[in-house]
DNA sequence: GCCGTTTTCGGCCCGACTGTTTTCAGTCG
């Protein structure tokens, strides 16, 4: 699938004509077509091929025809053009925080600077100073700039930022006694990778807040702080803004620092051609202010019900808004059990009693055990002797269970030629089975689809773990043809899996959408190892919410006869 | 470069903060 080299491509083209002083609206032209090619699920390929590229909103003549031509020659013509004299090292540069196109013109243009290492120099022998525009605190703020993409790097998980921030929060709700404290940006439509965390404060005294807020013990560095905004760095480099609002705005400001700056963008368009304007302080008819202080407000002064901040990526949750068609999205609270556990009789650490407990305490009413099985050395995977012993012990210990179960499993390892480790004899005794990619990663995307579609076509597999097997930041998914895995979980009635595990959330939200679309369901499992790794059902269940899923899309919202009449419909 | 129940041309979201300015450009979200 070439749509992630479009986008990027589309991305780059975007930065260099900007570092060239182009047009802005044609420079936002090509961000759009690269974030909509990042977000398709379909091969543009095929879409291409049907000629219908140009159907796709955002791809008008000048894209479609770029897109077709790098898909014949690999290669876009304008591309080359444009790039012409503006090496990758140059652009990297832009990357710096406080470093724009237009700084960086200067000093390529005036300095003669060409890399990180160049821009270092004259920093350090203070040659940038005298340039007109530049001065003493502009060097210094992008030597800070320097120090921040070297130690940061990127993104940072949901799953990591989540616990950051409701600790940040809570200390300001208790610092300031302000109740109406909460977080906003992408952190709020819980992506998977957040690149700061944005909070929204109102209260009575704002200097207070923003004065807390600089003061926290975390805070290394204060990057901003003015009346009604802050922005610092706490340890680890995650940034942190702030933003303090009167209480009549902080429905408009929550609704405004939610995002997506897409999703602002087309609300913003709609409301120009309704004469209304939409800002963070409220939403206005002229002169006179129409709404603000709740975020239904904004929604609602454009026609259109209120769209969960999940679904706030202009993904066409607009258009369901005003057609009143949104989905119902799945709560956390109709989560009835967790898929994927594991205990000490593989790598976790709790016994599945302990297991047990832990998830009835939730509100579980079933956990599905499922260790990994003996080619996993490394996490003393179960073989088919410790199995029979596992399952005696689970139906022990559920003689004894009111109003729970847990269920016997197994995340069997798909081997490299598609055969699972454990045999048919010993999968059919037990209640779930999940099948896995733990080895192998690197086969060709044709001898990876196919060893996944035979471990599917086991009459005894559930479900499929960890579809893609990324690791968020750390590893790519393997090359494999997500598109014909699906169909063919389609074919055989299997289920996918939403991993809930901070580093994987696997499936994506992308394709969760897509699998609802073709009717295969999904479930959700934390692949918790430790007990205090559960909660992460609330990453799943994020992931499944931006996938546009409802409870009925979901096998663990089902009550536990439902689900095991599912398990064991085809037996 | 895209797009059109206002338009095939002329729009394209909007405001805060900073630093170097004396009225504003650049950057960011």
């Amino acid at each position: 699938m070439k749509n992630k080299e479009l986008a990027d491509l589309f991305n780059k083209m975007a930065d260099i004509l900007e570092f060239k002083g182009e047009n802005p609206f044609k420079i936002s032209a090509y961000r759009k077509a690269s974030r909509i090619l990042g977000d398709l699920t379909q091969d543009i390929e095929e879409i291409a091929k049907k000629g219908e590229l140009k159907k796709i909103p955002g791809i008008g003549e000048g894209m479609a025809q770029k897109v077709e031509e790098y898909l014949k020659t690999g290669k876009i013509a304008k591309f080359e053009e444009i790039r012409r004299g503006v090496s990758d090292e140059l652009i990297a540069m832009m990357e710096i925080p406080g470093m724009g196109p237009k700084t960086l013109s200067l000093i390529h243009k005036e300095r003669g600077i060409r890399n990180l290492s160049e821009l270092e120099k004259a920093l350090e022998n203070g040659s940038l100073i005298d340039l007109p525009g530049m001065g003493e605190k502009k060097a210094e703020n992008i030597k800070k700039g320097i120090e921040l993409l070297k130690q940061s790097k990127g993104r940072m998980n949901l799953g990591m930022a989540f616990p950051v921030a409701k600790r940040i929060v809570e200390t300001l709700r208790e610092r300031t006694g302000s109740q109406k404290i909460e977080w906003a940006g992408s952190l709020r439509r819980m992506k998977e990778n957040i690149g700061d965390i944005d909070i929204l404060a109102t209260g009575p005294k704002h200097e207070k807040i923003i004065e807390t807020f600089t003061h926290l013990p975390e805070v290394k560095q204060i990057l901003a702080s003015g009346e009604t905004k802050a922005s610092v760095i706490v340890e680890g480099g995650l940034q942190i803004d702030l933003r303090v609002v009167d209480e009549d705005s902080y429905g408009a400001a929550l609704q405004y620092f939610t995002g997506s700056k897409a999703h602002n963008i087309r609300l913003r368009g709609i409301a120009k051609g309704k004469g209304i304007k939409i800002n963070e302080y409220g939403v206005f008819k002229g002169d006179r202010k129409i709404g603000g202080r709740e975020e239904e407000d904004v929604y609602k002064a454009l026609g259109m019900v209120w769209i969960e901040p999940e679904l706030r990526e202009d993904r066409g949750e607009i258009e369901a808004s005003q057609k009143r068609s949104l989905p119902i999205l799945v709560k956390e609270s109709e989560i009835r059990g967790d898929l994927h556990v594991h205990s000490k009789w593989s790598d976790g650490t709790s016994s599945i009693e302990e297991i047990a407990q832990a998830a009835q305490k939730r509100g579980y009413q079933y956990i599905a055990v499922c260790d990994h099985s003996k080619s996993l050395k490394i996490t003393h995977g179960l073989d088919e002797s410790r199995l029979i012993k596992q399952i005696e012990e689970i139906e022990r210990i559920n003689e004894k269970m009111k109003g729970f179960r847990i269920l016997k499993g197994i995340e069997v390892d798909i081997l490299g030629d598609g055969r699972l480790d454990l045999s048919d004899q010993i999968l059919k005794r037990l209640d779930w089975v999940i099948a896995a990619i733990h080895s192998g990663f690197r086969q060709d995307r044709e001898k990876m689809t196919r060893r996944i579609i035979k471990a599917l076509e086991n009459p005894f597999v559930h479900a499929l773990a960890h579809p893609s097997g990324r690791l968020l930041g750390a590893r790519e998914a393997y090359e494999v043809d997500i598109e014909e895995i699906m169909k063919v979980a389609k074919r055989f009635g299997k289920a996918l899996e939403i991993n809930a595990y901070f580093e994987r959330l696997d499936l994506d939200d992308l394709h969760c959408r897509k699998a609802k679309e073709m009717g295969i369901p999904l479930a959700i499992g934390t692949d918790a190892h430790h007990l205090d790794q559960m909660w992460m059902m609330s990453l799943g269940v994020a992931v499944a919410r931006r996938g546009w899923l409802e409870s009925r899309d979901l096998l663990n919202t089902l009550p536990l006869n439902e689900l095991l009449k599912w398990s064991y419909r085809s037996r």
